[in-house]
DNA sequence: TATAAGTATTCGAATGAGTCGAACGAATGT
DNA sequence: ACATTCGTTCGACTCATTCGAATACTTATA
């Protein structure tokens, strides 16, 4: 094995475009302020003034900073490749009106993830009571431990990769309920596994359950986890074990198939 | 007056961040396809195989690129800060819901944009008959002359900016119906603006037509432009000219009184 | 009106970082 | 076993980013 300079002991970052860094740097900083001034964020971020000035006006020319009312903010351009970046996901179409079938069906509330990075992503979601799509959220990431579809997702994979994923999966509790340890999920993955769905009781959210499954495609790959979501007093029982977990699966089947012929 | 070295002759782009420009370019292009290999990247873009390479390293490990299948894609990172940047606008919130209701009383498509560069983006968009949320679309971007909501912000902008956009605006016609001409323009918002709502017929989409109001601030700074959009044959004579921009006026007064007092 | 505090912008110099291209390695399919 | 495609590494050159100080602009405050 020949000697790679510059590599970390935990094996990551070598050889990286710093610019590109300290610009989203900048980016992510006015993503959590709303609306910062140059100085602010050359104070904030440690850098010359000079040099977030030079970003800014790059990222403004390009169309990812606005400069609104006496502040830099975030432009919509992030919103926009953001967008057209998940419609590309395969069948987002498809599941995101199942997502909604099954809201209204249920009355709960129903989401769609997919793995990215470790963690699962909201792609789509929708409340069952008015079938109002609530949009704070959409893009948020929870880790897959913590989640009915990440447990679904973790499932699938194959299993050189899902040791590794295992192995390398750093538990940071959410609630008091949040697994902690790698032997116990996988204890809940391989008990799950002939059924096809996964719980998540008050794992990441205290008095909240979720019902979770896998969808996949053609070929066996995972496409993203769909689940049912709502406060435990009204999932449990038959309800959270047997007949959400039925819906979600027959919702799962035929989204594999209307997936596989598109 | 010093001279400027590097200024071009219209006065823009100076001294912008070359590496950046080249990142996005990378991820501009991921955008436009899906899944590029390093190599096809490297080539239609011009640049070394090893810059490419290192840029998406960096972008990988920052979480905006992901390398699924075979193939580099954009990253819902993007998503995650778009979605947050939209959710900064003020009163996005009450507008969403806004729409959501106008859709389902008119049975037509309502939405909801602000401008940014010169363009109106798509923030919230809800169609009528089953209330469910298109979301292809959201952060596009359309000319403000070509939309009756872009022609009902350009309306509250005042004076001075006013000439100055339409000064530097160049009309690129959607449709054979579209403005071109920046006198028509002008005409036109004078003509509305004691109305306070604005029409486009079939300048953005043949065989379609539309309304638009402005949404403003307490100050009577604007916030966005609100619309309703559908076939020319269901928009038109009174439903188009009197009652659509009725509960559209109607809508912006109640959002703009909720707006102030939140 | 003058002053101050905040903002953004410009400049030149130094060096640090991005770029290239070629050569290597890995993975896949024929 | 070969060819093809894809990703990775390396070192040298040079361009571009960074910095800090000085300047300019705008808005509040005395």
């Amino acid at each position: 094995m020949i000697d790679h300079p510059g590599d970390t002991e935990d094996g990551a970052r070598v050889d990286t475009v710093r610019t590109a860094e300290t610009m989203f740097d900048i980016v992510e900083h006015l993503d959590n302020e709303n609306g910062a001034s140059l100085a602010t964020l050359a104070g904030e971020l440690n850098y010359a003034k000079s040099t977030v000035h030079r970003h800014l006006q790059t990222l403004e020319a390009l169309g990812y900073v606005v400069h609104r009312d006496g502040g830099y903010h975030v432009g919509l351009r992030f919103l926009e490749i953001g967008v057209t970046a998940r419609s590309k996901y395969r069948g987002y179409d498809l599941v995101r009106q199942k997502v909604e079938e099954i809201a209204e069906m249920t009355g709960e509330r129903a989401q769609f993830f997919v793995e990215e990075h470790g963690k699962i992503v909201y792609l789509a979601r929708a409340i069952g009571d008015q079938a109002v799509q609530t949009d704070p959220g959409i893009g948020s990431r929870i880790p897959l431990y913590a989640a009915s579809a990440g447990k679904a997702i973790l499932a699938e994979f194959p299993e050189p990769e899902l040791s590794d994923m295992l192995e390398r999966m750093s538990f940071d509790p959410v609630t008091e309920h949040t697994i902690t340890d790698p032997d116990v999920l996988r204890a809940e993955i391989d008990e799950g596994r002939d059924r096809g769905y996964y719980f998540n009781r008050e794992e990441s959210l205290r008095g909240t359950h979720a019902v979770g499954v896998a969808i996949c495609g053609p070929d066996g790959d995972v496409i993203g986890g769909l689940s049912v979501t709502g406060p435990s007093h009204r999932l449990n029982g038959e309800r959270l074990e047997s007949e959400l977990p039925d819906l979600l699966l027959g919702a799962a089947n035929e989204l594999e198939l209307n997936i596989a012929h598109s």
